[in-house]
RNA sequence: GGAGAGGUGGCAGAGUGGUCUAUUGCGCGGGUUUGCUAAACCCGUGGGCUUGUAAAGGCUCCGCAGGUUCAAAUCCUGUCCUCUCCGCCA
């Protein structure tokens, strides 16, 4: 969520924001009942004064008479008090959820526009596209051959985009978890295996509607859990109505979780294997920092997420995204695009947020500053270290050789044993 | 899953319906004393919202959400969490 403040004080601004990410929210609205609020509230805060008073006056009366004569003024005015506050629980109601639907402001930077205008390039990010001398296949094929991946096995036990890894393909999942969490704690981070169930208020905290037609999570029946779609979800949570210290900002965390994902909408687009599938694998930094650190982290991240691919020898772009394409609690994202030579074409492996305190402000996550008054939201920060099935598409596709061998990455080759998958 | 106990400020721990202010100790900050340190003593010590230029006020928060009452940390209901015992279990 944005400070109420802030909105109220800078309304086209806001206005311009929502339009630029193709959101249809009533900012004015909003306004109205934000003054609205404000009366009511100082209503009540009055109404409340009185009812004190007069409890008071009670305490303190010795006679009958005139205990019962301000008995029976309390009672008025707690009639009155239910009045408004009920006026005011109507208001405050309608008023969040405007508030709730107002996505976070957008870096300066970021470039505006819809969908199709997200693919700005940086040039550093741009790696060379390696050249087959032969037709290369793409991962289904390839895990076919070698009998890396069960599709037919995954949708007999759980449907349609479940999956059981074979073989080596366990092998290289494993490998890629330990490359990566290595990675991240020599550069700091914390690592962490969290649930993989959170609390529906978590996930909301975070931007996920549990509910709804077009809900990307699973729900578990007769409770408030849902199944997470990120580790995200639970790193965020870990501070939750909590304050820390400033000196020990920034936190960075690493979490390895299962991410459940049910992709409604998602049938008929480019989902062939493991690409787009209901459950994986992931590792994802976390990352909580003071307001003015959370720029650099997000470089941090986003430099991380190049390590991890340049170890592993994929070729990727960075993506700088749109405005239009920006999820809610998004101040700017950037997505790292893989080759991968069976799609001929670059393919989603990891995406990096800066979330400002637009997370935080919902899940009451704060920090105190030494000799300052009062506490202030953090930032928050999240980026995909590894997403198993994206990588392995990458790789699978990448290494193959001409023979219908694939090489395993020489940074993986310590975790797995070997150099090559044949059979 | 069953039975019981509990959740109060940074921490410990009082408080079972009303004295206008949630005891007290520790910790923390400042001060006095002191050759330095310590001790002792004194003062001050939460968050959120809100009025005000400020000084200074007001409202709210005793896990969370409701309820009863003129009045709730205290009584009632629900819920979450922690601990103990029993059962089951990788």
């Amino acid at each position: 969520m944005l400070d109420r403040k802030f909105i109220l004080d800078n309304a086209e601004l806001v206005k311009k924001n929502c339009s630029d990410r193709g959101v249809v929210v009533d900012v004015d609205r909003f306004t109205t009942l934000e003054s609205l609020r404000k009366e009511k509230q100082q209503h009540l805060e009055d109404l409340n004064r009185r009812a004190n008073d007069i409890s008071k006056q009670i305490g303190k009366s010795k006679s009958p008479d005139e205990k019962l004569k301000f008995v029976e003024e309390g009672r008025d005015v707690r009639e009155m008090t239910t009045a408004t506050k009920c006026e005011l629980d109507e208001i405050s109601d309608e008023s969040d959820k405007i508030h709730r639907a107002i996505p976070n402001m957008a870096h300066p930077n970021a470039p505006i526009g819809a969908d199709d205008q997200a693919n700005l390039e940086f040039a550093l990010g741009k790696t060379e596209i390696p050249k087959f001398d032969f037709e290369p296949k793409d991962h289904v094929e390839i895990a076919e051959k070698l009998d890396l991946i069960d599709f037919d096995g995954g949708a007999r036990v759980a449907g349609s985009g479940f999956y059981f890894l074979k073989n080596e393909a366990v092998l290289l999942e494993i490998a890629l978890q330990r490359y990566a969490v290595e990675l991240l704690m020599k550069s700091g981070f914390t690592p962490m295996t969290t649930p993989d169930l959170a609390r529906n208020e978590v996930l909301q905290g975070i931007g996920f509607n549990p509910r709804g037609n077009e809900t990307q999570i699973y729900s578990v029946e007769n409770s408030d859990l849902s199944l997470i779609a990120t580790a995200e979800i639970t790193l965020g949570g870990l501070l939750a109505n909590k304050t820390v210290d400033a000196e020990e900002l920034p936190l960075r965390f690493c979490g390895i979780s299962h991410c459940f994902r049910t992709e409604a909408g998602a049938a008929g687009r480019a989902s062939r294997g493991i690409y787009r599938v209901h459950q994986f694998t992931k590792i994802e930094m976390f990352a909580f920092t003071l307001p003015e650190q959370s720029d650099a982290m997000h470089q941090e991240l986003l430099q991380i997420e190049c390590q991890v691919f340049d170890g592993l020898g994929i070729p990727y772009r960075i993506v700088d995204t749109a405005t239009g394409d920006l999820g809610a609690p998004a101040y700017r994202k950037y997505d790292l695009e893989g080759w991968m030579p069976g799609r001929n074409a670059y393919g989603e492996v990891t995406s990096t947020s800066n979330c400002t305190d637009y997370q935080a402000r919902r899940l009451n996550a704060r920090y105190k500053a030494k000799g300052e008054k009062g506490t202030r939201f953090l930032h928050t920060l999240n980026g995909t270290a590894i997403a198993i099935s994206r990588a392995l598409v990458a790789i699978l596709e990448l290494y193959q050789q001409a023979d219908g061998s694939v090489k395993i990455p020489s940074a993986l080759q310590k975790y797995v044993g070997f150099d090559k998958i044949s059979r």
